[in-house]
DNA sequence: AGGGAAATAT
DNA sequence: TATATTTCCC
């Protein structure tokens, strides 16, 4: 498949090579080991450590890049965007730890011309020059950029490709699609062309970067003025200047580690994103496409930009988070490694190491987290338990102070004893303040109205709804959780029980008890619902062992042996 | 200071 | 209506 670079791109000797690459990566160590990468690869690089200088960049040079990578990550996805859709003329690839289908999505269409999950093979690498390629391709004529007329020069020079070049005239091209020469990715629209829409995002339009023919032509899109979200707005926040000079603000050089947030990039504004669907294609209203160059030069200063209206105004007004699955996974990861109770707010923000966001942010989150589960808990609750007992101690052992919150017990109450406190403060799960059991409520249970947020793009999948669990136990990325980690219950009891979640509604009778009997075994001193039966002492043992656990508390091994 | 939840904004 | 932000109280 690969055929052709050596043979036909006689143009550019040694094609690749030499080709300038705009490298944005806000994890500054991330950035220089890619760096090296494509260096080696004979790519020239230029990287940055965030958008504003990767933007500003661009914009006072702007035909210099070739092709842009960005690295994308729950934090910065934001910015990201923001860059994509500032920076429309330059294909951009984005790279990225998340897998998931919604940001690709957005980053697809919002012009991204290839959504490259990590690790990233050297092969992956090497081969970005074919979206330059392509740029070259489908820019008409007159639009070639300076820096790309050697690569469509290239092109000229194959027979093969020489008709849909030439052709290109403009539209007569459709047939013969140029990729087929191109090797590897034949997804995407790459830049603009409304004649190649892009497969990969059928539901999008693809218009949204229009790119090549100077036409920034307000792409279609005029559904009414949603744009409303920006401009307006901004009451509060002052700073309505923006002088474009959007690069200095932040510098944020150093890694991204814990130093915290200190970061917090701004950007915004419009915030293109927000909603998937819809939305994207309205995004962009703001940004004035005319601003790029095409022309380069222009004014540096002012050119920059998106700022327009609204595009990339500096402002650092509130900033809007988006709570996207990648961050909302990363919040209940969070959430989960410490445990409900002491799930709290500045907690949080820490595990989850996202710059960006605020306390505050995170306290609103848990509050509809909370919420949410509180809701949606009993219910699960009560379709599996339709036994209430009535029993009234209740909800205070798991709850540290005041808390009245929870319908239902932190989960370590059942699940993850953090020693210390398992025994002494445990109240009986069997039934709580609104009589409803929970011992099939493990932590995360069910919240997942999912169905209903907009951004959960694998509606079967647990992994991006309110409090379920973020991965399924075969796949073990689940952090260790520290707390509890081989001190009483070693391994992956949390992957089982997440795991029994899911099968629930498959086999409910099967895993009800199952969950009762190891209810049971963590808890013996509980009573069994649903008339079951305790197990023995050695069955019990052995499904310890068979667990991993060697050594079994005493309160377990002596207290009550068998019914 | 910081958590939590109500009030308020979008 | 739902979600995020702001405000208020502890």
């Amino acid at each position: 498949m690969i055929c052709t670079e050596d043979d036909q791109l006689l143009g550019w000797k040694d094609f690749p090579k030499g080709l300038k690459v705009l490298l944005l990566d806000e994890d500054c160590n991330s950035a220089s080991e890619m760096r090296s990468r494509l260096e080696k690869l004979d790519y020239i690089v230029y990287s940055f450590c965030n958008e504003n200088e990767a933007l500003s960049a661009i914009s006072n040079k702007s035909e210099d890049f070739h092709v842009a990578i960005v690295e994308v990550t729950a934090g910065n996805s934001d910015g990201v965007l923001q860059f994509l859709e500032s920076a429309k003329d330059l294909p951009t690839i984005m790279t990225s730890n998340i897998h998931s289908l919604s940001t690709m999505m957005k980053c697809i269409a919002l012009g991204a011309v290839e959504f490259l999950q990590k690790p990233l093979s050297d092969d992956k690498l090497k081969n970005i020059w074919q979206h330059v390629v392509r740029k070259a391709f489908n820019a008409g004529e007159k639009d070639v950029p300076e820096s790309l007329k050697p690569v469509k020069e290239s092109l000229v020079s194959v027979p093969q490709l020489q008709p849909v070049k030439s052709a290109a005239g403009d539209k007569s091209s459709n047939e013969t699609e140029p990729f087929t020469t191109v090797p590897g990715n034949n997804n995407e629209h790459s830049s603009g062309c409304d004649k190649y829409p892009a497969p990969s995002t059928p539901q999008l339009k693809h218009g949204v970067r229009s790119v090549d023919d100077g036409d920034c032509q307000e792409h279609t899109i005029f559904s009414t003025e949603q744009d409303s979200g920006e401009h307006d707005g901004d009451a509060k926040s002052v700073e309505t200047t923006f002088n474009n000079t959007v690069a200095e603000s932040t510098v944020q050089t150093s890694p991204r580690e814990q130093q915290g947030q200190t970061i917090v990039k701004e950007e915004n504004g419009s915030s293109p994103h927000q909603k998937m669907e819809a939305d994207i294609a309205t995004s962009s209203p703001s940004n004035n496409c005319p601003d790029n160059r095409t022309s380069h030069s222009a004014e540096p200063s002012k050119a920059s930009a998106p700022h327009s209206s609204s595009g990339t105004k500096t402002n650092k007004k509130k900033m809007k988070v988006d709570w996207s699955p990648e961050l909302h996974k990363k919040f209940v990861q969070a959430v989960e490694q410490l445990g409900i109770d002491q799930a709290i707010p500045s907690r949080i923000l820490e595990l989850m190491k996202v710059e960006g966001i605020t306390r505050h942010n995170v306290a609103s989150h848990l509050q509809k987290y909370r919420m949410h589960r509180r809701q949606i808990l009993p219910k699960e609750v009560e379709r599996r338990w339709p036994h209430p007992q009535p029993r009234d101690s209740v909800q205070r052992g798991c709850y540290p102070h005041h808390t009245p919150i929870m319908t239902f017990p932190p989960y370590h109450c059942n699940h993850v004893p953090a020693a210390g406190q398992l025994y002494p403060a445990w109240v009986p799960p069997a039934s709580y303040p609104n009589g409803l059991q929970v011992w099939g409520s493990p932590y995360y249970p069910a919240w997942q109205p999912a169905d209903s947020w907009h951004w959960n793009p694998h509606p079967g999948l647990h992994a991006d709804t309110w409090g379920s669990p973020v991965m399924p136990p075969s796949l073990g990325s689940y952090p260790p959780y520290p707390q509890n980690g081989g001190v009483y219950r070693p391994n992956g009891m949390q992957n089982r029980y997440s795991m029994l979640e899911k099968s629930f509604d498959l086999h409910p009778a099967e895993e009800v008890i199952d969950k009762v009997v190891k209810e049971a075994i963590t808890k013996p001193w509980l009573p069994l619902p649903l008339g079951l039966k305790r197990p023995s002492t050695e069955s019990v043992l052995r499904e310890l062992s068979r667990q991993g656990i060697s050594t079994v508390p005493p309160q377990i091994n002596g207290s009550r042996g068998r019914s």
